[in-house]
DNA sequence: CGCTGTGAATGTATTCACAGCG
DNA sequence: CGCTGTGAATACATTCACAGCG
């Protein structure tokens, strides 16, 4: 029903079944705005212009307007948008207007450090379920969730109803355990593991590379000298 | 001296200071080709076509060849690239050729997350000194590493030499925290909190935003019904 | 021959610039 | 007037297609 992400893939899918199809960029752009949105309303803002929009999130206003065009006439000409109002509409466009069910696949560091990671609550993306491999950790609760087997994947994931799972294994199981959680019915994946995952089309896979990241840093800086304000 | 990455910002500079400049895209696709590579290598393959490097990390031959062009001849042809060579040649493009020492700001959940997080000594990263506001952290260690205040952080930042900052303090003092980085000499912030940061120029600014690629999922996937096998 | 390296062609994202409404 | 909404123009990234070397 709603628009769908379109991928490098998609350029090569045979049916076209959706009617505009809105780029990735766009996405991750109304997920700033909103963000920002929701600051201007505690702040008591409640009217706002795509270029102060702009501003705030570091683009620049035509980017904007074309960015909320895609899905409807939000603004009013002359005065802008109104702010709670264009926060809802993006809220309900990004399908954040309800609680999405999620479940953590590996309870190491990185998995713990993001189960207590606020921003995952307070966005509405709730932790329903642990998995994890290794069996000393199985049967322990962090904050009354409980960590169960891998081995129960299935079984978990069905009965939780999450749609989405965090995947935080070594990168050497990573892609046995996304198969399992595909299996049991994860319709979406967010990668920490830095492997590339290979997943069936009607499955959604988003990476996290923290090591590209820090590369892409090292590109920008080397051959630079370091600051001469020593 | 090397290439510069090209940025949405680059466009409104005034001076073009590079030769060709290279775009974010190809900086990304050269950590994974370099990955990959190091992957092969383990195997003990030291031949590899742009068709089966295109292959493995999900691009087409055509796109290989084309990011490698832009920083040499390094194949040959009819035969393909010698496994060891490439990758040692991509290493010194990307400036992973030699050790980056790391601040880490922020010693939360996170924090604790990444400091343990092996890809990063693996890759080159090194964590040489943590910072913190909360007092009462300060003077801990980690692995033989120890918790500064950030009051300090110009001092420590100087004397530890690191020239890169992982940033993973709660949204509120991020820019205040980024500001004081930047001051004590940092030139490249890796960002986890979920805020644009404003710096100069001659700052690299990196950023991890994990509620909004769950909001990439939560779009492409709303709307959609979970699977009919149930 | 087989594969690289690369201009030219295509496909996509961003920005411009202005008509049109409140 | 001021700002939105949007077609047209531009900038950029990817892919094609082939000349040319080992």
């Amino acid at each position: 029903m709603g628009p769908r992400v379109r991928t490098k893939r998609d350029a090569q899918d045979a049916g076209g079944d959706e009617s505009t199809r809105i780029s990735e960029y766009t996405v991750r752009r109304l997920s700033v705005y909103c963000h920002n949105l929701e600051e201007l309303e505690a702040d008591g803002v409640d009217m706002v212009s795509s270029a102060r929009l702009a501003d705030l999130t570091g683009t620049n206003p035509a980017q904007v307007r074309k960015d909320l065009s895609y899905f409807g006439n939000f603004g009013k000409r002359g005065t802008g948008y109104r702010v709670t109002d264009l926060k809802n509409r993006i809220r309900k466009i990004l399908g954040i207007d309800r609680r999405w069910k999620v479940v953590l696949a590996g309870a190491g560091n990185l998995g713990s450090a993001l189960f207590s990671y606020k921003e995952f609550e307070k966005n509405g993306f709730q932790i329903v379920a642990i998995l994890d491999s290794d069996e000393k950790k199985v049967g322990s609760r962090w904050d009354g969730v409980q960590i169960h087997s891998m081995a129960r994947c299935s079984d978990i994931v069905r009965k939780s109803g999450a749609e989405v799972a965090v995947l935080v294994t070594p990168a050497a199981v990573a892609q046995d355990v996304a198969d399992q959680l595909i299996a049991a019915g994860i319709r979406g994946v967010l990668n920490f593991a830095p492997v590339k995952l290979d997943a069936p089309d009607h499955v959604q896979i988003r990476n996290v590379n923290i090591t590209i990241e820090l590369e892409g840093l090292s590109f920008a800086l080397r051959g630079r000298e370091p600051g001469i304000d020593e």
